[in-house]
DNA sequence: GACAGGTGATATATCGTTACATCATGGTAC
DNA sequence: GTACCATGATGTAACGATATATCACCTGTC
């Protein structure tokens, strides 16, 4: 009853010494059928369970894994982490997650608190704004590290999105539907993922001698997606479509023309990034650049324990496509450029 | 350069002894300020951080604790756990979660890799169908535990939710709006959870000669719900108001409504539980039971943090209130039982 | 000048486990 | 009967830290 059970407690029970006990556990080293038995037997009785932390600290093999990630409760994220944790744990890792919320000081508490109770692997999404010293902490470590859509230096293994194909390819669907005036919507700082989704979009426009570009921030949650469109909408009547940051902020962007009396795909056209799977069930269905989380999820887990098996490889980058899946929230530009703006005003 | 920085590599580069180290690292010992000052430089030069494991091994102190948690993605849990890690973090213990799917062998591993990776609490909200074996072998580490939402076993602190009055006040609302036929929707397994509730929509048909009781399962998704809702009004047309057992199935009941061409709040009233964000700005809002997951996660965290201080304390029962949040998807009856058939049929 | 007392550091044992070396035993070979 | 080998167990040190005891050294006191 008193204390938890150790090997020492199984070894007395079972009146062997310890290292049988530890053998026996793990399979290894010659043992009789007869006392691996009896041992087993002490075992279930005292419902012992090994302590991975003092073996790790004797074999140096620590099978407990982090992930540090920007916005835990994000449908797309939570998507993620469920790939890699499923790869991960049928490796026999334990994955254990937090959440900095893009706030670089809990990350570096966050960080160190996952290197002070000793993490075998990290898979890291830099908060924004990461300083430099939180980056040469985690290199002193020498803890096997995989840095997931935005990179931070060059001695990590990194796994992203080819942001700026996927941007380009979204805002060149909006111009073959004929949409002359189109807005990018979403994504808060200047992060290296939002340039280069942004430098995609403004090649396509460029590309087609269309512009001014129109940049219009906002976090990335429903409720700021739609009062960004609102604004948007009251200060730029003619825009008819908008590439949005991510499939939260296009769908609060929906519900924002809704609330304006306007109708998504008809009278604004809207294409999110991410394809979560809210996308698909929204009224009306969310057109968007798929990303299949759970792959990226996976890719980002095989990375981590091919890092953590072979540690002298040379860094990775890996990047994966995003595929245009056209549904009911993009549809060819209204008439007159500004037909949207007069079904509204006055 | 190589391998991680430890007490000795810190001790050698300051030229004093490990012990040293050790109490300047925890400000406890009589240490002259010339070493403390040279100690704290080496320390900061090989970016040394200590290992808690090992000091949890010696020292008996362990400040990581585990969250098992049954649906890792639901925003309502989602905010329940940050909540909880909010309040533990500010205490200076690091939170790792888990997720069981609802599915018991799942857990029974991942409890026993937190016990195994030694946490020194544990926040559980236990799987259905848990076996008595998984209870007994968590009560056999002797390691501070909480349940939450479903007790397991009266050896546990619980923190849980009025679930029972929570359902009656939300059926006697629906009756009081002139409501007769009233189902209950969603929910999986029979659950304790599931039972209060049922029995406390039971209890406010009964006060008030209503029934018979309708029980309709489903999954605790929005697409479940969305079917659940169709598939109950094609078979029980003169349902006018369903009481579900969460907010995610009640956004899915008014999808489904709205496919089906019915109008949520006027032809059928829905009204759900939890009070996620999504809640508010779904349209129609919904009217809902709120119970505020972050104050819960709040509760529970203090109670386990009480029973890691206080090993023993009685064990505590704790439960919350959820209030009645009236928004747009409940209204008075249709005239005739069964006006809401008529929209539809033939 | 010997002793008490305070200061600032170190020696040593220990936590639960694993790696490696060692040891007792019995069977086989010569 | 001695040597050799395989088998099945144990002895011992180490991982990185902390707790406790101990130890120099200095100061002050009688």
């Amino acid at each position: 009853m008193a204390g938890k059970p150790t090997l020492r407690s199984v070894a007395q029970e079972a009146g062997v010494s310890i290292p049988t006990v530890s053998q026996v556990m793990r399979g290894t080293g010659r043992i009789s059928e007869q006392t691996r038995e009896k041992v087993l037997e002490a075992a279930r009785k005292l419902h012992y369970v090994p302590d991975s932390r003092a073996a790790a600290m004797r074999s140096g093999e620590n099978r407990e894994i982090g992930f540090v990630i920007n916005q835990f409760a994000n449908p797309f994220n939570a998507e993620v982490v469920s790939g890699a944790v499923d790869l991960l744990d049928g490796e026999g890792y334990l994955v254990s997650i937090l959440d900095t919320r893009d706030d670089a000081a809990r990350q570096s508490r966050q960080l160190e608190a996952f290197i002070r109770n000793g993490r075998g692997g990290l898979m890291w999404v830099p908060a924004l704004d990461t300083p430099e010293e939180t980056v040469a902490l985690l290199r002193a470590q020498g803890i096997p590290t995989v840095t997931f859509l935005r990179p931070a230096g060059d001695d990590f293994d990194h796994v992203g999105v080819r942001n700026a194909v996927a941007t380009d390819a979204a805002t060149r669907h909006l111009v073959d539907l004929g949409h002359r005036h189109i807005a990018y919507l979403g994504g808060t700082g200047m992060t290296a993922v939002r340039r280069r989704r942004i430098a995609g979009y403004e090649r396509a426009l460029a590309a087609q001698d269309l512009g001014p570009a129109i940049v219009w921030p906002s976090i990335d949650t429903k409720r700021a997606g739609m009062e960004a469109m609102l604004e948007l909408y009251r200060t730029h009547p003619k825009v008819t479509a908008v590439v949005c940051n991510g499939d939260m902020v296009a769908l609060g962007a929906c519900l924002g023309l809704v609330k304006a009396g306007l109708q998504p795909g008809k009278d604004v056209s809207v294409i999110g990034f991410d394809d979560i799977e809210d996308a698909s069930v929204a009224t009306p269905p969310l057109t968007t650049m798929a990303v299949s989380p759970q792959k990226l999820g996976r890719k980002l887990a095989q990375v981590l324990l091919n890092r953590i098996r072979e540690p002298e490889m040379p860094v990775s980058l890996s990047e994966v496509f995003a595929e245009l899946v056209i549904r009911e929230t993009t549809g060819p530009a209204p008439q007159s450029s500004d037909a949207a703006a007069s079904t509204r005003a006055r």
